[in-house]
DNA sequence: ATGGTTGAAACTCAA
């Protein structure tokens, strides 16, 4: 069995008690950062290597930044996302560990938050979520698992929001945004989350203000979406939302799958 | 309700 997560760290030296500790508790064999926050230099590599991990980051200052970690090797490690030089937002990790069945590859995604609508940053969203899929339909191609994890910034549906009325007006959903959420997973990928359960209420993020997570204001949008040969494998996934409560927490929660791989 | 909170880094921006 082969677990592996993806977490929005909101700053990893801010979260580093908290990120130990998950990773002591939850015992992941991959783990998808996003928000690191951090150059790679500064890094604090030692703590999560002495818990036995490999570590792989793709940082800048002050914000954005993701790694990887992983019990086992690290292979074919590649940063950024194809199809557009210029940007240099640190969003994208891609790697591939080796299993007994073959290999399983991983991407950390950050994708672009977009607010405010109709501007630069939202036209970056979409830009970049149509590079995503483009990334998709290359790896596609390959026939093997892989799991695309990360913050996508994406409410999917309204059972994915506690109000969704209140996110009428945010790009996290928006028509397009979630059409391209959709165009997503019509390349033939599964939401694992909504592969165990139909239920609304499952969220993955609760914002700092306003008590939103004494009142479970929630959403959900942090995913892990998995190829067709991922999928076959499956089994199970779910929220390490009692990881919110802790000192300290950042605003997004583990979010995790099993695959019947070792 | 144009508030509320957090992190990183610089006295503001991004979320």
């Amino acid at each position: 069995m082969l677990k592996v997560a993806t977490w929005n760290i909101n700053g990893v030296k801010a979260r580093l008690d908290a990120l130990t500790a998950w990773l002591s508790e939850a015992s992941p064999d991959i783990v998808c950062l996003q928000e690191i926050k951090s150059v790679d230099e500064a890094f604090p590599r030692e703590p999560i290597e002495a818990l036995g991990y490999n570590l792989q980051t793709h940082g800048q200052k002050g914000f954005n930044g993701v790694a990887i970690l992983s019990k086992r090797p690290l292979e074919d490690v590649t940063p950024r996302l194809a199809g557009d030089d210029s940007d240099e937002q640190a969003r994208f990790l891609e790697a591939v560990v080796s299993t007994k069945s073959g290999v399983l590859r991983v991407a950390s995604a950050y994708m672009p938050n977009g607010n405010p609508l109709g501007g630069e940053k939202f036209a970056y969203k979409l830009a970049w979520m149509e590079r995503l899929r483009l990334w998709v339909d290359e790896r596609m191609e390959l026939e093997e698992p892989f799991l695309l994890a990360g913050d996508y910034n994406i409410i999917p549906e309204p059972e994915d929001a506690r109000h969704p009325e209140r996110w009428t007006d945010d790009a996290l959903f928006q028509p397009e945004v979630r059409r391209a959420w959709r165009e997503l997973l019509a390349t033939g990928l599964t939401d694992a989350i909504r592969s165990v359960s139909d239920d609304p209420g499952l969220y993955t993020f609760w914002d700092y203000q306003a008590g939103a997570w004494q009142k479970n204001n929630g959403i959900r949008i942090d995913h892990v979406l998995m190829s067709p040969e991922a999928a076959d494998r499956f089994a199970g996934a779910g929220i390490d939302k009692h990881v919110r409560a802790w000192e300290k927490p950042s605003d997004h929660v583990p979010v995790w799958v099993a695959l019947d791989l070792d």
